[in-house]
RNA sequence: GGCCCCAUAGUCUAGCGGUUAGGACGUCGGCCUCUCACGCCGAAAUCUCGGGUUCAAUUCCCGAUGGGGUCACCA
C-alpha cells in the first residue's frame, strides 16, 4: 500500500535525545505506517551555536534504539536530501529572496541594543503584546537593498497582516484561530545567514511534500507564522496535528530538572525500548479496549486520531516500570539472558569495569558486589545524609553544590573522565570548596560509598544519565534531611 | 499580563445523553507460598464549579476556576 502520508520527526541537535522526540516520532511512526505512508527523519541544526554533530549523532542512535526506523534521514539518504538543514542553506536564501520580493518579508536591521531597549520598555510599561515595533518595516526597498548592499548586518523578518485572525484546523482539537495582531514580526533569516525554525521547517516541509506536520503543542502559537509563510509562497500547508506535551508529575510540561529525559537514562536504567514504545503509546493514547499491553504493530494496526486525546499527560515511571516488568516476565529464560547480555552483563561493557576493579579484589566473589554501583540505576542502598556531608560544611550547602554541580555536568561532552575531572575541579574551586570536600561528597552520591575506583573512571563508565540521577537522589536525600 | 490549548480517582485511560462510571499503575488488606517476587481475590479513591439545552447530563453549549503552552537572531 503507497500514500501521500509523509511525515517527519525532526529534532534539533541541541543536547541529549529526549523522551518527548521519541514521543512525538511515535505517533509520526505509527500514523504513517497506518497509512503506508513515509516517515523521516531531518536534523534541524539552523543554531550554529548550540548544534552539534555529536548530539545529532546521540539522537540518531537513541531513536534506532527504541527501534522507530525512518524512511529517509540524513544518514540513508532519500528522494529529497540532503535532510540536515544546515546543508540547505541555498534553499532558504532563495526562499527569502522570493518572500521579500513579494513583500512578505522585510529586512531589518534594527541592533540587539535597540531591540534590547524595547523589549524593557515594553516590560515596563506593561504592553499587552510585546514584541517587534515593525521600525524597519517601512523602510523603502531600495534603500534597504542599498544598506545590504553596502554590507550594513541585518535579519530578515516576516511582513505578518496587522488585523484579522490567522485560522486552521488542527487534528486534535478543530478550528484553531488566533488574532494576527498579537502574532509578531518573526525574524525568518538570522543575521549569520541560517534560516530560523519557521523559515527553514516551512521550506522543507514543502519541498519534502510533508502531509502531516505532527508536533507537539508548543508549537500551536507559531502555525499561524508558519500558515502566512505558505500562503505567501503560494503553498498548499499541510495538516496540523498538535500533540500534548508530556509532563512531570507537577503538569508542567517535562523538564531534565524534575524528571530523567534522557531516553539514554531509560536504556542505562534496565528500561527495555518496547516498553517504553508501549509506554509512550499509552501517553494520550488508547486502543479503546482496554489493552495496555500492546506492541507497535498493534497500536499502528488500531491507530485513529480520534483515540488520541489532547490532556497532556503525566510521565509516570511506576507506571512504565510495572510495564517493563511484564515484558521481562513474558520473555523465555534465554531472550532475558541475552537481554541482560545486551545490556550490560556484554563483554564489552566488563571489560570497562573489570579494569577499575582489577587490583581492588583479593579473591573473585569479590567483584559481583564491589562493582555493584555499576550495574543499578538507582542506588541499591541510598547514602545517609551523614555520609554525602563533608567535615565543617552542612546538608544545605552540600545539597545546593551536588545540585548545582548536576547542572554544571550537563555541558560536559562528551562525557569522558578526561572531561569530567577539569570540569568539577574548576566548579569546586569556582565556589570556594576542595576538592576533597567535594569529590567526596561526588563519590557517595555516584557509588554510596566511601571507597571506589577513581572517581572520574567510574562516571565515565556509569554514564551521564545514571550519575546525574544519583546527584540528584543525593540533594534530595540532603535537603530531605533533618536538621541539627 | 496578552493570546492559545486542556479538564473522569494521586497517576495513565475507557466512556461519545439514561452505566452499580469500566480497565491499569500506585496504595491498603487477603489468598497462594519456606521467604520474596509473580499470580489470584478484595478495598478505599474520580466525573473542578456555576449557568444553560434536554424528560434526562460525566457526556452538548456558555462562563468561571484550575492546569499547561507561548510571547528569542532556540527549536
Amino acid at each position: 500500500m503507497s500514500s501521500d502520508v509523509r511525515v517527519r520527526i525532526a529534532p534539533s541537535p541541541t543536547g541529549d535525545p529526549h523522551v518527548g522526540t521519541a514521543y512525538i516520532a511515535l505517533f509520526n511512526y505509527v500514523f504513517a505506517r497506518r497509512n503506508g505512508g513515509k516517515f523521516l527523519l531531518r536534523i534541524e541544526d539552523t543554531d550554529r551555536t548550540r548544534s552539534s554533530l555529536d548530539s545529532e549523532a546521540a539522537i540518531l542512535r537513541a531513536l534506532r534504539w527504541v527501534g522507530l526506523q525512518w524512511d529517509e534521514g540524513p544518514d540513508i539518504g532519500g528522494p529529497y536530501a540532503p535532510y540536515r538543514q544546515s546543508e540547505r542553506t541555498d534553499l532558504y536564501r532563495s526562499a527569502i529572496a522570493d518572500l521579500i520580493a513579494r513583500g512578505a518579508a522585510y529586512p531589518c536591521f534594527c541592533t540587539e541594543e535597540r531591540l534590547d531597549k524595547l523589549k524593557a520598555e515594553q516590560r515596563a510599561a506593561k504592553v499587552p503584546n510585546p514584541g517587534y515595533d515593525r521600525f524597519c518595516r517601512t523602510i523603502a526597498p531600495d534603500d534597504a537593498k542599498a544598506r545590504i548592499a553596502a554590507g550594513e548586518k541585518h535579519v530578515v523578518r516576516l511582513a505578518m497582516p496587522r488585523d484579522g485572525f490567522t485560522r486552521f484546523h488542527d487534528g486534535l482539537r478543530g478550528e484553531v484561530e488566533i488574532h494576527n495582531s498579537t502574532i509578531d514580526d518573526q525574524v525568518l533569516l538570522k543575521s549569520d545567514g541560517f534560516p530560523t525554525y519557521h523559515l527553514a521547517n516551512v521550506v522543507d516541509d514543502h519541498h519534502m511534500k510533508i502531509s502531516h506536520v505532527i508536533r507537539g503543542e508548543e508549537w500551536i502559537s507559531s502555525t499561524p507564522k508558519h500558515i502566512q509563510l505558505y500562503k505567501a509562497f503560494g503553498w498548499e500547508p499541510p495538516k496540523f496535528i498538535h500533540m500534548s506535551l508530556l509532563r512531570n508529575p507537577d503538569k508542567s510540561k517535562l523538564s531534565k530538572r524534575k524528571n530523567p529525559v534522557s531516553i539514554d537514562f531509560y536504556r542505562d536504567a534496565g528500561f527495555l525500548p518496547e516498553a517504553l514504545l508501549n509506554f509512550l503509546g499509552n501517553m494520550g493514547f488508547s486502543l479503546g479496549d482496554n489493552r495496555e499491553k500492546f506492541t507497535v504493530p498493534e497500536m499502528i494496526e488500531g491507530f485513529d486520531w480520534s483515540k488520541v486525546s489532547a490532556t497532556g499527560p503525566v510521565f509516570d515511571l511506576a507506571k512504565l516500570t510495572d510495564l517493563n516488568g511484564q515484558y521481562i516476565r513474558a520473555m523465555t529464560p534465554e531472550q532475558l539472558l541475552s537481554r541482560l547480555r545486551e545490556w550490560r552483563l556484554s563483554d564489552e561493557f566488563l571489560r570497562r569495569v573489570m579494569p577499575l576493579l582489577h587490583q581492588r579484589i583479593e579473591r573473585l566473589d569479590q567483584f559481583v558486589p564491589a562493582a555493584d554501583f555499576f550495574f543499578t540505576g538507582d542506588l541499591t542502598a541510598p547514602p545517609a545524609a551523614a555520609a554525602l556531608i563533608p567535615k565543617g560544611r552542612d546538608a544545605d550547602a552540600t545539597a545546593k553544590a551536588l545540585a548545582e554541580l548536576v547542572e554544571a555536568l550537563d555541558a560536559v561532552r562528551p562525557w569522558s573522565k578526561e572531561t569530567l575531572e577539569p570540569a568539577c575541579r574548576t566548579f569546586t574551586e569556582a565556589r570556594g570548596w576542595k576538592t576533597k570536600e567535594l569529590f567526596m561528597a561526588l563519590r557517595v552520591a555516584v557509588t554510596g560509598r566511601t571507597a571506589s575506583p577513581p572517581l572520574f573512571d567510574t562516571m565515565e563508565v556509569i554514564g551521564k544519565d545514571l550519575c546525574r540521577r544519583r546527584l540528584r537522589s543525593a540533594a534530595e536525600i540532603l535537603r530531605a534531611a533533618p536538621r541539627p
